[in-house]
DNA sequence: TCTACTTACGAACGCTGTTCGTGTCAAGTA
DNA sequence: TACTTGACACGAACAGCGTTCGTAAGTAGA
């Protein structure tokens, strides 16, 4: 087929094409996309880019860097946490209710849980109205200020290190499921079986409790064993 | 000054200059140097082999790649570690001297532990020598089994996790001292004290003890409370 | 001496984060 | 209406990083 000739400058030129929109929120959500589909890794300004037909050099139109594009990316992920209105005569399940629900926000993006490890002080909007429920529900607990401060730190510790075990257990981009971190202990357990007894006689005999893995188990363990000690702390005195 | 020729196959000629000899041993400690000094962003191959007097490309005889430097390089830390004989007496106190000297050892590397956080199950030898003393440790004060497996998990975890706290809290290559993270904590408690009271009235309320810097209390509060709620499972029942 | 294997390592490749320079568009002003 | 300014869009290019490939050198064994 032979184009038709273009005509400079005549009667009736066809408008110039319009520019796209992007905007910040447009490329969070696009990220957490990346991020969900393929894993933390496969996320860069041009994965970003391609998804919404642009160049990879536009985003930085409306983020700095790739750093804030994660700082933005794990206070997107924050702001869908559901606070609690903290009651002091089930302060303790509330608190559980709410680490489940942080864990599994988390666990649902996957890998981003290793982005969230390096930003531990809660800095963002999301992030901080996160803290400051948790810190409530402690404090309705009538646990002492100090003991409050700490436990915070502990507890938030725990829940985004379970996150990044957790996400090392499935593939990128998987969705975690029942079954999902399952071949991966396996593959654990078979290797802690193989090893030399006379070297690692514990790991041996225990392969089997070491790599359980039973739903929720190993995380509700390590919610109990926080809280129970917590509470252990609050006649605790500080210099 | 004119150079003297060069005659090819001549008698006398001077012997050809020996190859530099590498070995997985000598980079794993120029790595380790490199991170100590520099922070672990600053790790990369060209790095090392500069250090080394060669080229990047020459690593690749003795690691297979970056990653497997660096699991080489937790290993080499880890095997730094003195492991308690078990004393059923003072198991609980061994328990915490030797998740004292772990997490200080890691700590003494800078934000290496950035790299810990990844590689949470041991599978190298040292990782595995630790785990395996750690057990020891948790069975000598008559845990039982799950307790014990689930526990050595948890306690792991936060100690990884509190070193990963610790070094985004100086600067990459910086050695830790009494006072290295105050500045940034005291950045972090000006920053807290400014947030707007009525939608975080506890934070703004609560800066000085969330960001209370005194010695290794925050990390002995944790292990106080790890133990304490490790001990409060004794009698917990699994499924 | 020759062969085979191991190690050493430069050049080059693909990928990633980011900057620079240019173009486009919209709003405001004269 | 024409011009100016600022914000946004985005290709090209740059520097840096992990890694591979091909070639060279050294060593051990036959």
């Amino acid at each position: 087929m032979t184009s038709a000739p273009t005509w400079p400058g005549s009667f009736g030129t066809e408008p110039k094409r319009k520019k796209r929109t992007l905007s910040r929120e447009l490329i969070v959500e696009t990220a957490l996309r990346v991020v969900d589909t393929e894993g933390l890794d496969a996320l860069n300004m041009r994965r970003v880019a391609q998804e919404l037909g642009t160049g990879a050099a536009s985003l930085y139109a409306h983020v700095a860097n790739k750093d804030e594009l994660l700082s933005l990316l794990l206070d997107r992920v924050y702001a869908d946490l559901r606070h609690p209105a903290p009651d002091p005569e089930r302060w303790r399940e509330q608190a559980k209710d709410f680490l489940r629900q942080a864990r599994n926000n988390l666990v649902a993006h996957g890998d981003l849980a290793r982005a969230a490890m390096e930003q531990n002080i809660p800095t963002s909007p999301a992030a901080l109205d996160s803290a400051e429920a948790m810190l409530a529900l402690l404090r309705a607990g009538g646990l002492p200020e100090q003991v409050c401060a700490y436990g915070v730190d502990v507890i938030s510790l725990y829940m985004v290190a379970t996150a990044v075990e957790e996400s090392s257990r499935t593939k990128p981009g998987e969705q975690r499921g029942e079954g999902s971190a399952q071949p991966y202990l396996d593959g654990i357990r078979g290797f802690f079986g193989s090893l030399p007894a006379e070297r690692y006689p514990l790991i041996v005999a225990m392969a089997g409790p070491l790599t359980r893995n039973v739903g929720d188990e190993r995380f509700e363990f390590g919610l109990d064993l926080l809280l129970d000690g917590l509470v252990a702390q609050a006649g605790r005195t500080f210099d």
